[in-house]
This record gives C-alpha cells, structure tokens and sequence, in this order.
RNA sequence: GCGUUCGUAGCUCAGCUGGAUAGAGCGACGGACUUCGAAUCCGUAGGUCGCAGGUUCGACUCCUGCCGGACGCACCA
C-alpha cells in the first residue's frame, strides 16, 4: 500500500517538473523534498493530499492554477493505468483510489496470516534493553510501564522488519541489597517464602522494607550494610550463600510477574557478573589520551567542550562506577551480538547519564555509538503524588493486575455473563492485562502520566477492554457465519459490494494500519498504535451498528462484509498483539 | 544557578517530517436494546493550543524570551 504513496509521488513529481519546462520557468528543478504529501481530513477529499502553496512563488501561479493544470497533465498521462485519479481540489491535488482495486487488497488480511508486508527497517538489527530491576524488591506500577513499554516496541520494531532481540539487566548487587540481607539475617529467623505464604519476591521486599525498622533500633545498620558489601566483593562465602538464596527469591518472583505479564527476554545479564567490565575499557582510553588521571588517582572525562561536565569513571582505588559497568556492558553486548542500535529502556530522570555514556563511547572509536537511544519516559504519579517506599504509597505490580482480575470478573457477573465466557478466571486476567497495558501505553513516553487508579478499572471509554470488546464482536460475528447463520455462505464475495462512504471509511482505515506502524517504529511511540487500535475500533463499532453482516439482504452483500469483519479482527488482533493486549475470542 | 523535559476542553490524553473547520475518552446534558452481545452507538454543550515576540504564503507544530510544573547536576544505582 506504501508503494501506491510513493507510486504517486512520483507521478506527480514528473507532473511538476513537467509543468515547469511546458511554462519555461527558469528555476532549477523540482526538488522532491519540497513536494509534501499529506493525507486529507475528510474521505471526500480523497485519499491523498499534495498541497502545492510552496511551488506558487517559483512558478508564479496560484496553487489552485497548479493543481489544475497537473491534473490535466496527469489525466493525459495516466490513461489506462491503475491506482486511482488525481484531482485539484482548491490548492491541493488530491489522490482517489480505485476503491475496489484497494478493497479486494484489504480482503485478503481475512485469510492470510503474514499480511503484513511493509517492513521499513528490514536487516536491522536492533537490541532493546529494559525492566531491569532490583533484587531487592518486587516489581512497581512503575516498572509496569517499562516492561510494557519495553515490550511492545520490541514488537513494533519487528512487525517493521528489525531483527528485535530484548535484553534484561538484573540489579543484583550493592548495598541495597545488601539491606534486605541485613535485615534478614536480624529478623528472618531462617524462614523461607513459603513458611510466610508469601511470593518470593515480595517476603525478600518485606525484608527491604524491615530495614527502615532495623535503622531505628541499630544506630550502625547502615555501616554494617556497608560492611556486607565488603565482605561480598571479597567473596566470603557465608554472605554469598545468603546473597545466593534471597536473589534466587527475588528473581524467581520478578519472572513469575514477567510471566504473568506476557513479556520475556532473549537473554539475562547479571551484574553481578558484569560489573567489573569496562575497567578494561577505561584503562584502554586512558592510554589513548581520552581519558585523564587526577593527582588522587580517580579517572575522569571532560566532556565540557560539548556542553557537558566532567565525570568520574574510576574511583580513586581502581573500583568501577554505574557508569563505568555501563560502558563495559555496552561494549560486551556489541560483541555479542553486533547490533545496528541499542535503545535503552530507561526512566528519564536518567536522560544525563545517557548522554554521557553515549559521547564516551563515541569517543572510544565505536563505530555504532551514534545508533544509542535512550528511550525516556516519565513517572508514573498517583492522584495523590508520587509513589515513595516509605510512605507505603507504592502500587505493587503483582497486587494491581489481582485488583483489576478482580475488578473484571466482578464486570462479567454483572452482566451475567459467566456462562458465555466460560473460563472466567482466565478471561478476568486477560482483560485486566489489557486495561493495564493499555492504559500505560496510550501516553507518549517522555511525559509523565497520571495514574488514576479508579479510572483505569473502568472499562469504557478509550481503553484496553473497549478494543478487546470490539474484537470480540467480529469474533463473534465470524463464528456464527461459520455455523451457517445467514445468508453470507450462499453467497460470493465482491468488492463493489463495499461501495458505501462507511465501508471506504473502515477500508481507510485499514489501509492506515501500515502508516502508523512505520510512524510508530520510527519515532519509538507506542502510544501511535494505541491510538490507532483506538480509532480501528471505534470505526468498526458504528459500521457494524449500520451495516448488518449476517443479516444482509443480499447473499453477496453479506458475505462481502463478513470477508472485511474478517480483515478487521485480523488487524485487530495485530494491533492488540503490538500492544500487549491479549485479544479476545469472547469476554 | 545551569541542563533536560513538559504546559492543548472541567479531568486524563491524541494531534505524523509546518498545511484544508484543533480531536478522543471521562465527567455533564439528551436520545437508542422484541433487531449479528448496550463493556456499545448517536447527538448537545465545552478550547485566547501557558504568555509575548519572530521565521513563513501558512505555526498547536520551528526559533528566541518570559511564566509555571517535573527531573537531573554523587568517587549511588
């Protein structure tokens, strides 16, 4: 479908240029970058858009003079060919497609899996890290939105034709967790998860948290957390046989969210075991001049030149730093697996150390240091503020999709439901994933989003359940044409059958689905599919209100629409794919 | 103070590389279920796009300044 755009930029490009030698204008020739192509508000207008205002002052004629003349031109130039008419619409030459022509094409997602067919970043390679959480709690509200985020640009990039491999980094180390350790080793009395029935993250967090307790009973709980860290880094085998049971815990748990959440990982990093890398690194800069020694010892860079500070890539005994670990690691994972681009799916409070970390790289000579990208987002705030640990204001991951589960079975009561849906259960969780995910999605990254609790439980209105609900429907719509309910068997499928402003409306839409997912893969949003799945939905819902499938008149007429109900669940199903939303048969 | 980022309807958010009357949802008000599932649909009301300049044929979109919020400016991660 992308290809017709371009097909037509084209043509009318050699309209332009045509144009211009017929009226001997001496300018230089039309630069393609000047000619823009839009795609017009309403569908009367047509399908595309080239507004020609910028070419009036060269070819010193009115736009609407131009469109006039380049229709005719294409008019005579065109005859016989397909892929549609070109008209001047006031200013602006307007594109309309050979309806039938585009239908027949949309049909066909009905019945062929692999439909999808542009693939803007094909032979790309690109790694995408993200969650990357600590072992010394469980996942937040706020890693929700990363791992999701994380997700489904993964998925995005692919559908797009980059070869996606997603990376995690576990935070096992430091002293913070050696807190939890601490606190442990005071208060655990050598219980185990399931002495306490709790999940094995959530007893190791219930431990992090008791820490804040031990602090106001020992004076010196922060220096002997300290003190834990030195004995680990030497390796005492005491200290790593407890780090080694409360991480196994922890990281047990987190994956059973990852689980519960539909996300996975190609490949695990532990920095426990890669933290060291990157000294070598540094040592290798510093011999090449980039890097310099102060008169303590300490390595620094100076990044001041390119409106930076200077920073500190090596403690003054030699020990590595955040970023110093951050460096090896990159450098480690090229090797890997070389990739073309890396994006780092990370909070944006952290936006400063990217920058740095991206500038050293470059300046160590590595060639794809320029393809970094920091994928930024916002907090995640409650109507009543930001989440903080110790004041018992954080929404747990695992404790929210039990809620919203809840939240939806009690729904499917309501509507007496349960014995349609069967697996109710089953069903809940799937929707309350849904809500969840899209909700986190629909706000672009880099802002920072309201998380209303109440608002996000209620299922109508632009939301997960409303888009699942719409897959549903034609799901349903589809399963009773296949048990013979209507006339649509009888009859043949035909595009000229789909001749009705509504039908091209929902076939517009369709046939935008390509657009938004370059767009989205491009720019890194997510929230472009979103709303897309949004705008995809809200079509089908007020065509299918106007236009009965099963229960056309005409055989033909019904089985025409129940091949596009088709191509719409098809797409819907993609979407919700991209989106982390389970699709749904039935709800 | 410096840097980054955000500021669109009462609320939560879209608005693509500048282009055709600024869009959804929630909330408010009014309609539509003997008809493919009403978690739906249709309609009404609601916006000086933070403010002021500038660039342009054209600015919510780009530039500058100001105002307001968030985040960052550790030999923490």
């Amino acid at each position: 479908m992308i290809d017709l755009k371009l097909f037509w930029k084209q043509r009318v490009l050699e309209a332009l240029e045509a144009y211009r030698q017929g009226q001997n204008i001496q300018s230089p020739e039309v630069d393609p970058a000047a000619l823009v192509m839009e795609f017009p508000p309403k569908p009367e207008l047509g399908d595309i858009g080239f507004p020609l205002f910028g070419f009036a002052k060269t070819f010193k004629k009115s736009p609407n003079q131009i469109a006039l003349a380049l229709e005719i031109w294409l008019k005579n130039q065109n005859e016989g060919i397909s892929g549609g008419s070109a008209k001047a619409v006031g200013p602006y030459l307007n594109v309309f497609y050979d309806r039938p022509e585009i239908i027949s094409k949309i049909l066909e997602r009905g019945s062929a899996e692999g439909w999808f067919d542009h693939k803007p970043l094909l032979g790309k390679r690109v790694m995408v890290e993200f969650s990357c959480p600590n072992t010394n709690k469980p996942l937040h509200l706020g890693h929700l939105r990363n791992n999701v985020l994380g997700e489904s640009i993964s998925r995005i990039l692919s559908l797009a034709g980059a070869d996606v491999r997603k990376v995690n980094l576990i935070n096992d180390r430091g002293v913070h967790i050696c807190k939890s350790m601490l606190a442990y080793q005071v208060y655990g009395g050598g219980r185990t998860p399931a002495d306490e029935g709790l999940k094995s993250d959530h007893f190791v967090g219930k431990y992090y948290v008791m820490f804040n307790a031990l602090k106001a009973e020992d004076p010196k709980a922060e220096e002997k957390a300290q003190e834990l860290l030195r004995r680990w880094e030497a390796g005492d085998t005491e200290v790593l046989a407890l780090w080694k049971t409360m991480n196994s815990w922890a990281v047990e748990g987190i994956k059973a969210t990852y689980l519960r959440q539909g996300v996975d990982f190609d490949a695990y990093y532990f920095e426990s075991l890669t933290y060291m890398k990157g000294v070598d690194e540094i040592l290798k800069g510093l011999e090449q001049g980039i890097f310099y020694k102060e008169a303590d010892g300490s390595t620094w860079v100076d990044l001041e030149d390119i409106g930076l500070d200077k920073k500190v890539l090596l403690r003054k005994d030699g020990t590595s730093l955040y970023i110093t670990q951050d460096i090896g690691t990159a450098i480690y994972r090229h090797h890997d697996w070389p990739f073309d681009q890396l994006v780092y799916v990370v909070a944006s409070e952290q936006q400063y150390h990217f920058r740095v970390l991206f500038e050293i790289l470059k300046r160590l000579g590595h060639p794809w240091a320029s393809n970094l990208y920091h994928l930024a987002y916002g907090l995640v705030n409650l109507p009543s503020g930001r989440m903080k640990t110790r004041e018992g204001t954080v929404v747990e991951a695992d404790d929210l999709i039990e809620e919203l589960s809840g939240l939806a079975s009690q729904e499917i009561a309501e509507k007496g439901r349960d014995e349609s849906v069967g697996d109710v259960a089953g069903v809940s969780e799937k929707i309350a994933l849904g809500a969840l995910h899209y909700y986190l999605l629909q706000t672009s990254p880099t802002k920072d989003m309201l998380y209303d609790p109440e608002q996000s439980l209620s299922f109508t209105g632009n939301t997960g359940p409303y888009i699942q609900y719409m897959g549903a429907r034609a799901s349903s719509i589809l399963r009773k044409a296949q048990q013979g309910k209507g006339s649509g068997s009888l009859g043949t499928v035909n595009p000229q059958k789909l001749a009705s402003p509504a039908d091209w409306a929902l076939v517009r839409q369709l046939l935008s689905f390509s657009e938004s997912v370059e767009m989205s893969a491009k720019s890194m949003e997510p929230s472009v599919i979103a709303s897309y799945a949004h705008d995809l939905a809200a079509e089908f819902s007020s065509w299918y209100r106007d236009n009965p499938v099963l229960n056309a008149e005409d055989p033909d007429l019904s089985a025409s629409r129940i091949a596009l109900v088709a191509a719409v669940k098809s797409t819907l199903k993609k979407v919700c794919g991209l989106l982390c939303v389970p699709f749904l048969e039935l709800m």
